[in-house]
DNA sequence: ACCTGAACACCGTTCAAGT
DNA sequence: ACCTGAACACCGTTCAAGT
């Protein structure tokens, strides 16, 4: 217990990240300390100063690989069994073609995400980083968003989803899943289990679809 | 400036209120200290002691008030030059009747009150606390959430929305004007003016209202 | 190169002592 | 009753000194 620590060699960095995750994840942001960092990953208190600027450089990083795995997360949507019974499939109108199908379960990896690494949401979206002081993590950001604009374009090319900006389809259907992720998160929602929420989404998302095919 | 500091007798607790509120404005909540609100309150750094359990019960108190107001705002939904520009107003169709009015004008209001209150929506939603030992709080959450289940029925009184449970409609719209609430706190709209904002919220409001009359 | 221990100016919270 | 100053165990960050 009282052995001498030796030193850590190699790539300190990486260590700290899993290590900052476990304990934001355990203590919540507010509660998040630098020191406690070091200890969790076996060195001194001020060691984590040579590879990274400060705390918020720190949880910049967090936020970015955040961001990479969100991204990761939207382009790779499986449908799964919630979206399966979509509406319009039980009633077994044939009308969801591909990409709307992708959209809409994008929409979902977007709340599973989010359900999954609560910790990496809280980070990404309400630590106050000054963004521009951290150009991969704003870089970081826009490409997991245009993911999702991406899948509107393919919706529109479709004729799924009317043509217009697909920026602004985007940003609405992005604010809904984030409003639903960070209501799940913070237990506002009072639904029971993932599978209750991945429901209500899902519903949500057809709801909004139909909002979107049918406005003008 | 040396001069003695006079006892503060009387009512601190609205004192701390206001100075906590505009300290996390200023510094956001991870900087907010207590030992500052005492300070800018002009008592020592433990007075507040007196009033308040902890930090957190500060905290609570303030994501109470921030219910109170949203409540507040979401049962006087008067309507505005954006909600009047809606598209079906636009297009002269006369079917948004009054409670229908009522239910966007309410989203929008959402959107406003936290454009001006940022730093009240960041402690009601994102600031850890437990709910369950802040009854007031619990009360205060549930209470501005039944204003806007109030206002989903109407709307199915009214016609205007379909029947069905009035709670999972109107979590659903808390979801998407929550969204947009805290994206563009964040700044991740990449929205010009308030007005822009306001007219985009609009655009969703009428977007998920569609969907919700037509889906089944 | 990378790490350490001591140091500084902070915090949240407590408590005996003052008015 | 209400407030104060000193105290304790922390924090973020820096820096000279060690391997």
């Amino acid at each position: 217990m009282t052995a001498k620590r030796p030193y850590h060699h190699g790539n300190l960095k990486p260590v700290l990240l899993r290590a900052a995750i476990r304990l934001i994840a355990e203590v919540g942001p507010a509660a998040f300390t630098m020191r406690e960092v070091a200890r969790r990953a076996g060195i001194s208190h001020n060691a984590p100063y040579r590879h990274l600027q400060d705390k918020d450089a720190l949880l910049a990083a967090v936020a970015t690989e955040g961001f990479e795995r969100l991204a990761k997360a939207l382009s790779k949507p499986i449908m799964e069994t919630h979206t399966a019974a979509s509406a319009t499939e039980a009633r077994g109108v044939a009308e969801e073609r591909p990409a709307l199908r992708r959209f809409k379960a994008s929409g979902l990896a977007y709340v599973r995400f989010a359900l999954r690494s609560p910790e990496h949401l809280l980070v990404m979206f309400d630590w106050p980083l000054p963004l521009n002081r951290y150009p991969d993590l704003e870089a970081a950001a826009a490409r997991a968003f245009s993911i999702l604009v991406g899948l509107v374009q393919e919706a529109q090319r479709e004729g799924s989803l009317p043509e217009g900006d697909a920026i602004v389809l985007a940003r609405i259907a992005w604010s809904l899943v984030h409003g639903v992720a960070k209501l799940a998160i913070g237990k506002r929602l009072a639904l029971e289990s993932e599978a209750e929420l991945m429901n209500s989404t899902t519903r949500a998302l057809d709801i909004l679809y139909v909002g979107m095919a049918r406005w003008r």
